[in-house]
DNA sequence: CAGGATCCGTCTCGATACTG
DNA sequence: CAGTATCGAGACGGATCCTG
């Protein structure tokens, strides 16, 4: 390692932001959290996850397989069958998801507050 | 509590979500990582953080101290000197945010392998 | 059943110019 | 020094239609 140019010191060298690019979408903890019991099916993440449309699970399923959080698993049954299930990865991510819940629990309340207060008075 | 509606079971009910809508944006981590030792200016803020604009700073920080993660002094000196601190809510998050960053720093590594032999494969 | 493809609105973000 | 104002590009996400 003879050149180790460190570059932008921070945007480049701050992992939560790397991280939160990837987890920090629309879709994806709400997938994880379903995934997080065990495998589900296509068709139940659709339902379990009111509001999503079949494009952007489908995508955020994609992307969660593309960074190996996630398996897919086709069944050559008929009618077909896909299964998706979090990895050894995917489990050792929702520990600090949980964590980032627990936070979220005891505290958006108070984010609540200040905002309803800081817009009443400006 | 007569009537309780549930409503969206997922996308309201949970508060990981709820979380990283805050959180979850381009810089906020970042200037959260700068203000954890202590209070900032505002100038010491836009030379750490290489890379962001005046506009998204500042934007980021408005958002920071509407939701009573940051307080924003300003001193009547000439010239006009404005500093930002964490306040007891921002601090509290900073431990989540620390088992985020530990992650990723441990793990992200593998999330590129997988992507890049995700890639390379189709 | 489990998607793929397409169109289109919205919202985020960056660049630039100006101010108390 | 510490912002504000405006404009435009591009990403993100939703609705719809179609397929093996």
């Amino acid at each position: 390692m003879t050149t180790t140019p460190v570059a932008d010191p921070y945007s480049r060298l701050c992992p939560s932001r790397q991280l939160l690019d990837r987890i920090g979408d629309k879709w994806t903890v709400l997938v994880m959290g379903v995934l997080t019991p065990g495998p589900r099916r296509y068709g139940d993440l659709a339902r379990a996850i009111e509001g999503v449309s079949q494009k952007m699970l489908t995508q955020t399923l994609r992307h969660l397989e593309r960074d190996g959080l996630v398996t897919r698993t086709v069944h050559a049954t008929v009618p077909v069958r896909v299964d998706y299930e979090l990895t050894d990865l995917g489990r050792s991510l929702t520990g600090p998801l949980a964590v980032l819940e627990a936070w979220a629990r005891d505290h958006l309340g108070d984010i609540e507050t200040a905002r309803a207060s800081y817009d009443a008075r400006g």
